[in-house]
DNA sequence: ACCCGTATGTTAAAGCGTATAACATTATGT
DNA sequence: ACATAATGTTATACGCTTTAACATACGGGT
């Protein structure tokens, strides 16, 4: 424990900041919408409602703050797949979208936060390498797959990044509920496992298919 | 044109209701956010602030009736691709992914209100018909392309389903930026192409591949 | 044609939330 | 220890949403 963030409701708080960002997810999370108040994520953390501005330019500047926290908290659900499942299978690869589709379902509250306004779209300079690591841990995983399959000429990036949009379109449907309401009793999950199957089936070459005839 | 909207300039407006979707949706368009307020809408359509509220029960009214018309215009999208090409054929059932692409990259400022909190997520009572018509269009194309691939047995909802996450997916992607990021000079139309033959291609069984080499 | 009820508009103002200014207290480096 | 920066407080300005109280026009029944 910092010697800062040891000490008690003094003047200053010690660790305002971090309070503040970890305050902001616990309203979004309890309100189930990003559309929280500055004032309310202040008394939250025990200060008064101009103190926040003392750390974060504006509202906007905060709202940032925690969805770095999302992304953070993103990659680290990439790297635990990529850990419990065997590189370069197939089930590995399922396995990412699956996690993905948990995540942003789980959590719809911080959709908008990370693909809204005030998201992704907006900033590309600050972490890069931090709000992109659970993308590059699926290139990791493609590049295994690629190798396995004997399609090493393939490009790990487009391919990640076409696995990461049906994971992503997927999880936006079921998000908004279209999946049970076009296929009542439908699972996501299932439907990601059988586009994934068919799209790295219909990836391989004939020559595959004939080299399996030809044995 | 009606009697009411040819009147000019009376203490009533006329067509105000209406006028207030446009204003709005104009606003949103120009500043590139939904973020507008209800007094420029006011004012734009010729009134004072409080008239909107006799036409809409608060802001978020407004912005679902904005909403609607934006499904509209993606259904009509919809329709004209349908009309436009072969029926049944894979070149329409990738048209349509390209022209929602289209529509929502062309359009990044009304996807907040089309996919979040405002938009499909929190209703499903009213005009169900009407948010979903683009779809249903594309149920029809897929229906079509599976009796002419000879596999009529697959379900076409759970078939569109997929093709639309899929779209979808690589729709957000491209509309934050991560396609030219992390494939700078790469194109989303040509990710779709590609990612839907090989989706298609893989759900076709080994027997078509094996017709095609008897012959 | 007139009257009355309703629909639709206006101005004024309450209320909430963001953000800043002016001031107060504590932390820190020399 | 002192100076200065960092961080907190209270008070307040400002903008935006929404409602209240009031005004005007429309339209159906007589």
């Amino acid at each position: 424990m910092s010697r800062k963030a040891s000490r008690d409701k003094g003047y200053h708080h010690g660790d305002l900041r971090n309070a503040l960002i970890l305050a902001t997810a616990e309203l979004i999370e309890e309100s189930g919408s990003v559309d929280f108040a500055m004032v309310d994520a202040a008394r939250r953390a025990g200060v008064s409602s101009a103190a926040p501005y003392r750390h974060f330019k504006d509202k906007d500047a905060l709202l940032d703050a925690v969805s770095r926290l999302a992304f953070f908290a993103l990659g680290e659900v990439a790297q635990e797949v990529q850990r419990r499942h065997p590189p370069g299978s197939e089930e590995c690869i399922i396995a990412h979208g699956k996690a993905y589709i948990g995540f942003v379902t789980d959590h719809p509250e911080f959709y908008d936060l990370m693909w809204g306004d005030s998201g992704l779209r907006k900033l590309e300079a600050d972490d890069p390498e931090l709000k992109t690591s659970g993308f590059y841990v699926l290139v990791e995983a493609v590049q295994a797959w690629c190798e396995k399959a004997g399609l090493e000429y393939y490009n790990a990036v487009e391919l990640a990044i076409k696995l990461w949009a049906m994971a992503h379109g997927l999880a936006c449907l079921a998000m908004n509920h279209h999946v049970e309401k076009f296929m009542p009793g439908g699972d996501v999950y299932q439907l990601l496992e059988s586009s994934t199957h068919a799209f790295l089936d219909g990836l391989k070459p004939q020559r595959l298919l004939l080299n399996g005839i030809q044995e």
